[in-house]
RNA sequence: GCGGAAGUAGCUCAGUUGGUAGAGCAUCAGCCUUCCAAGCUGAGGGUCGCGGGUUCGAACCUCGUCUUCCGCUCCA
């Protein structure tokens, strides 16, 4: 099977059994949106927990906040999603190629200008010592011609921009017969604004027309609350905030099932440390991050770094955490260090002073910043990739299995009544209302036990419990284990005990966390 | 976004030159009572992705559109 077969048995097992449905689906869908069903929406759940306990709980000097998503419009110019993602776009037909369409007509402008220097060189040559070029450019005919259209164009062009006139771009390039440079063609696309961010009306903000955008990274409304953290928690540096939180993007391709959405959530901590201590602290949190990652068991094999050579415009390095995908290694987090630039750009753009007083050393400055971001429908594919099996009984029959954390599981636990008559099922209920409170359990009854089996196998069910004739009599269960199939006899009454140890996602977080 | 391919029941798919929409599995009800799926009986479930066009008649031909997959492109 190819790895491309594999995937789509995937993305169908994913459907089937009620983890991920496409969005709207009886309305035709809506392309690249998807919804988490009944198991799915568990899963998430445990995921998140995952994260948050280890995060938040068992540091003493991280805590959590939940931001809003409509957040001031002025900060998306602060932190620099306004001018980087805000981009007048246009195909050339032919060659496939996309431009920015302000970048070819500039081009174009300075394509002018290198005619004209060349005329002035000329002429320089011509005139010798005697040459004067300022007298030289307002005489010479071609290079009149040539700057006047200069001075149109960029005129043009710079109101166009202005008023975000897209139409006007595309006849701008048309009139100046601009054509691809692959190509040759000039056989152009509309303009289309690209945005990376999506926007909305939201009353009268800041005295303007109130457009707001749904925001693109859950990272800021951590910066602008980092003085409501640190004064009301009297946080000291070092020390991080979380938070869990869905980001929004208007790729141009979003693709890959839940891989790149439109539409997502992060799960993102910024820990803020005293300047020039911030490559200690990224080295560190690369360690802890990765060892997260593997404490899940998918695989060590399974996870690499990947440095960033070109950096983004606020950090001073970068890794990205990958993960082995059904379609190769892609990031699953990313590691930043993101310098004051974030905390100092809402210093100037909100006019606060954003300083900590550091009483260790009685200086006062803007924190550097570490930032780790993980994309929650990443983690949620990652490990939905690893635990999906598609094995071969030793008697010849196959079975798909979800080997699946147990601490990540959506149910824990299924209680299954041998047949259901003879008072099993009455038994089993009795067993399911003493356990459903603290674990998600599941009732079934219908079919034969192998079936059943079978069915918690593909949503991932780390164990079962049946109940026989003989529990009526020994108070005796049989449990399950998926991954071995193996069975044990055990007593009801050490039931709770039994599972809660299986099941237990603190024994995963105690490997992590060794001093707790 | 461009190019290619695809879309028929919850899933996997048949469906002849255009002539009343099918199977297996799954689901539900009943029977059977079994510790690793596929025993028996019955039932429900489809405007053939959606919308035009051609035709006496369209799942099938045609145009458009939506969605998905693949390749390119994009991805602070």
């Amino acid at each position: 099977m190819t790895q491309e077969e594999a995937f789509k048995n995937l993305v169908a097992h994913a459907k089937e059994y009620g983890f991920v449905f496409p969005s709207s689906e009886i309305y035709d869908g809506l392309s690249a949106v998807y919804d988490y069903g009944q198991n799915g929406v568990e899963m998430k759940n445990n995921i998140k927990k995952y994260w948050w306990e280890s995060m938040v709980h068992l540091n003493d000097n991280i805590v959590g906040i939940d931001s809003a998503i409509f957040m001031h419009p002025r900060i998306w110019e602060a932190s620099g999603h306004v001018s980087a993602f805000n981009d007048p776009l246009i195909d050339n037909k032919d060659s496939k190629k996309r431009y920015r369409a302000d970048v070819l007509i500039e081009d174009y402008l300075a394509k002018l200008e290198e005619k004209n220097n060349k005329e002035v060189e000329k002429g320089r040559k011509r005139f010798g010592d005697a040459f004067d070029e300022a007298q030289f450019r307002a005489t010479n005919p071609n290079v009149i011609r040539n700057q006047a259209k200069w001075d149109e164009v960029h005129t043009r062009m710079t109101e166009a921009l202005g008023k975000n006139d897209l139409a006007e771009l595309r006849q701008i390039i048309i009139d100046c017969e601009i054509a691809c440079p692959i190509s040759g063609t000039k056989n152009w696309t509309e303009v289309r604004q690209f945005n990376l961010m999506f926007s909305t009306q939201l009353g009268n903000v800041d005295g303007g027309v109130g457009t707001i955008y749904l925001r693109p990274e859950t990272a800021q409304g951590i910066f602008v609350n980092f003085l409501n953290v640190q004064k009301t928690g009297r946080m000291k540096i070092p020390f991080g905030i979380a938070q869990i939180g869905k980001a929004f993007r208007n790729e141009i391709v979003a693709r890959q099932f839940i891989f790149r959405m439109r539409e997502f959530e992060q799960m993102e901590m910024q820990f803020f440390v005293r300047p020039g201590e911030e490559m200690r602290w990224f080295k560190a949190w690369k360690e802890t991050r990765l060892s997260w990652h593997k404490a899940l068991g998918l695989g060590d094999q399974k996870y690499r770094f990947h440095d960033h050579e070109k950096l983004a415009h606020y950090a001073n390095a970068a890794t990205d955490i990958e993960f082995e995908f059904p379609f190769g290694f892609k990031e699953l987090e990313g590691i930043h260090s993101r310098t004051d630039f974030d905390l100092g750009q809402h210093q100037k753009f909100s006019g606060r002073k954003i300083q900590y007083f550091d009483p260790e050393t009685g200086e006062s400055y803007t924190p550097y910043v570490i930032e780790t971001s993980i994309g929650l429908d990443r983690m949620f594919l990652a490990i939905l990739s690893a635990a999906y099996t598609e094995e071969k009984l030793a008697d010849g029959e196959e079975r798909v299995v979800l080997r699946l954390p147990a601490c990540i599981a959506p149910v824990k636990l299924a209680i299954l009544p041998l047949v259901k008559k003879d008072g099993l099922p009455e038994k089993a209920r009795e067993i399911l209302d003493m356990l459903r409170f603290d674990f998600n359990c599941q009732y079934d009854e219908k079919d034969s036990i192998g079936k059943r089996y079978r069915r918690q196998d593909a949503i991932g069910t780390p164990y079962c419990i049946t109940i026989d004739h003989d529990t009526l009599s020994d108070n005796c269960v049989t449990i399950r284990d998926r991954d071995t199939m193996e069975q044990e006899r055990i007593p009801i009454s050490t039931l709770h005990d039994v599972v809660s140890k299986k099941i237990s996602m603190t024994s995963v977080l105690r490997n992590i966390h060794k001093v707790q």
